[in-house]
DNA sequence: GCTACTCTGGACCTAGCGGTCCAATCTAGG
DNA sequence: CCTAGATTGGACCGCTAGGTCCAGAGTAGC
């Protein structure tokens, strides 16, 4: 795809991403056509496969990586700053507030469930999310290690996994609960598990 | 809905049923039309509507109720008897077994995900499983307090969500990541947690 | 200002799929 | 057996939604 895009151009590809993402958090991606996408970002048919000749997956993809990115960027800057305990409880405390906000909307999961994990490209998309973002826990819990803040014996990559796995897990039972307990308990053992000495 | 079922009739009720299950454990929920199901299960259109009149939204309640039930299910009788550590050990292993061997085919998430979180009766199906859930790993904790195992410090019904929550986010992760690690990192991590000292 | 290419509008097409209908066929109970 | 109601087969319908097409407007570079 040599596609040459014009600013003017990629401003309405852009438009169109982010419109659909918008329409997608609020009615569930099953629920959201062409049409409604099409209305959204005031384009018309012809410009949607313009921009994205393979249709509707081809959009979906897209909205994917946006929001893939979005689930990172909403986390900074403290997740780029996992250095002293103090900066790990704000950071959960930013979590707990994002998750809360959006509470059914998370996107990404409905996305990746739609689009199929079976689809290869989708996979991608997850996990690099994945291990990026398990990269910066890994560098947190370290950086607690180095300092000597956590018990040196602790397993890094396994603790920033199990950390990683407690905010999925949290955010999955309040989407299909609409419970927030979950996410605040799970991220609360987690952490202190992290500070408990080992026996 | 009094609807009058011969045994003839509920025979193939509960083969749309289970056809229905198994086809969109393979082959995900939208990718299943009336007309798979109705060839999985050797049935007619009729037949599917007459046993769910409300057309595909009531089969796939049904869907939703059926894996719901076989969550629970999968994990007896480990789960239903979590009275000592080595108990507990075997659970974790019979959960990790699970989800290895379905690996993308957890049909529950997708179907959730698939008849919307907004679906009031959706809901319940998952509130009530996660509530179950909850309870069996409640009073495992609670045992193991009780005869001493773990700090009596303990709280219950919070150690409790945060080993369901390892279980979903690492059970997620598996799905889009296919890497059964965040889940063995996961429960390793919560269930050491339980034990170590408090301070 | 010419030209080539991008960008835009919207009518139109079509397949798939959920849903309807009715006639035929069993089966339980008297 | 007889009959009312449950059960079954499958043709048919109509809408939704993804996808196609082409003509016209805008724009960058020469």
């Amino acid at each position: 795809m040599e596609r040459v895009l014009t600013a003017k151009g990629a401003a309405t590809r852009q438009r169109i991403v982010e419109g659909a993402a918008q329409l997608i958090r609020v009615e569930g991606v099953q629920n959201v056509g062409l049409d409604d996408i099409r209305g959204a970002s005031s384009t018309s048919k012809s410009q949607l496969f313009h921009y994205f000749p393979d249709g509707k997956a081809d959009l979906m993809f897209a909205v994917a990586q946006y929001e893939a990115g979005q689930v990172i960027a909403d986390q900074m800057p403290q997740l780029g700053d996992l250095t002293t305990w103090r900066k790990w409880q704000a950071w959960r405390r930013r979590v707990i507030q994002i998750y809360d906000a959006q509470r059914q909307a998370c996107a990404l999961s409905a996305l990746t469930s739609q689009l199929g994990t079976a689809n290869p490209a989708t996979r991608d998309i997850v996990n690099a999310l994945t291990d990026e973002w398990h990269a910066y826990l890994a560098a947190g819990v370290r950086a607690l290690k180095e300092s000597g803040e956590i018990d040196a014996r602790v397993d890094v990559a396994k603790s920033a996994a199990a950390i990683l796995a407690a905010v999925t897990g949290g955010a999955t039972l309040l989407q299909s609960t609409d419970r927030l307990s979950y996410l605040e308990d799970a991220l609360t053992e987690a952490l202190d598990g992290l500070r408990r000495p080992r026996r």
